[in-house]
DNA sequence: TCAAAAGTGTTCGAATTACACCCATGG
DNA sequence: CCATGGGTGTAATTCGAACACTTTTGA
């Protein structure tokens, strides 16, 4: 049984997935493999398929092209633009992810001819796909001035610096440190370790990991990381 | 030309319409019309037209069953269950909508079987609908925490009492009315006019009316209206 | 005159900001 | 021994919460 007298349309799923190198707010691309616009960088999508729902389709498609399982993914928007794909009418639901830069194998980066691209020098993209990305960026703000999101860009071990910076990257924007991590570790979200990282100091830092427990639990919680919030969101 | 060996699915857009009539918030629904679950209660809907965009296709369908254009729209998010029509596999795309109660014309609920639903006491939908509406009312809450959108709500003129009233319809809390009204009047998007409201209270109450031109620029501001706010968001 | 809602100010405590110095260490 | 980034404490201020009384007027 079918409704009678309707068009159906091409739906596909897009992937804007951040990275955090340490350095910079990072962006997986891909260049295309198949016409139109062939080798145009292009973000991770593909095409619903009869037998997956929305989230399924997103999660495949980041494994086929990342070889991950289980990170963190979030629908973001829909676009639906009449010619927003030269080819067909296509509506493109659109997931935003965040992943631990260090997890994903190079490996797979080559034989898909993808590649980080820091946020502040994207390459020109096909279609609508610099919109999405600014959505995407949009919601990261939002989502990450009132939910602790951002630590699933690092790794298990981070320290206070790398963090900060993270979110100086994420604001584009200076905080200060002695409030960062006071405010920090008053929301009792954070285990220290006994290790120092030494890589980018003499002094070396403490590794901090999540209180995975915790972390759950608070999950709904503001972080009020951010001073004036509202200088940044929107 | 087409993309090969794809599958086209349906597209329908869902429209979750809420009221405020002065007392509490309601949701506009309609009487499904055809087969199946024909006269359960049904969210406004229709399916996505091959030469429509989608928000263009949720402001049709809003006009088409309320008569009413220019109203505050904006996209929620997409459902694609694979079995959330039992009909045919159909992906829905979902705004959200918040209209003026009393610029709605009783004819056409009536035309459309439509009616207005006390938000805590909604009828059995069919299909994912309530789904809808719960994510539709988290980000209703999330978004009116953040941003002036609640007085999308009511009337030109309306007093401090009413808002206040609907900002506690809410977040179903209660708010200090001292507290509120000075909040309220120190982000200088009201103008107090002369006339007063009598028919809540003996000494009626003042009307105000939104500095439209303030309303525009301060969109993006916070309005700390809301007390611990993290009580409140999901 | 009284009941019922509108309107207004102050005080207190908590939270946020701004700000400066010592620490540890590798080179 | 010194340059570099890591780490900590305090004072001043602002902001938000709590709270109670007066006003108006229709019934």
């Amino acid at each position: 049984m079918q409704y009678q007298g309707q068009t159906r349309i091409l739906v596909a799923v897009d992937c804007i997935i951040f990275g955090f190198d340490g350095e910079e707010i990072k962006l997986l691309l891909i260049q295309r493999g198949f016409e139109p616009r062939v080798r145009d960088w292009s973000l991770m999508g593909g095409f619903l398929k009869p037998d997956e729902n929305l989230d399924e389709a997103a999660s495949r498609i980041l494994y086929e092209l990342t070889g991950l399982k289980e990170v963190y993914l979030e629908q973001l928007m829909s676009f639906g633009q009449l010619d927003r794909d030269p080819v067909e009418r296509t509506v493109c639901v659109t997931y935003f992810s965040l992943i631990n830069i260090h997890k994903y194998e190079k490996q797979i980066t080559d034989s898909f001819h993808a590649d980080w691209f820091s946020i502040n020098n994207i390459p020109r993209l096909i279609f609508d796909h610099v919109k999405m990305v600014n959505e995407a960026k949009i919601k990261l703000r939002y989502k990450a001035a009132l939910h602790p999101i951002l630590f699933e860009l690092l790794p298990e071990k981070f320290t206070i610096p790398q963090l900060q910076n993270l979110y100086q990257q994420v604001y584009d924007t200076e905080f200060d440190n002695r409030n960062f991590s006071r405010k920090l570790l008053s929301t009792g979200l954070l285990m220290k370790l006994g290790e120092k990282d030494k890589s980018s100091s003499k002094k070396g830092a403490f590794y901090y990991q999540l209180d995975k427990e915790k972390y759950k639990q608070n999950f709904q919680a503001f972080l009020n990381l951010i001073p004036n919030p509202d200088k940044f969101l929107l």
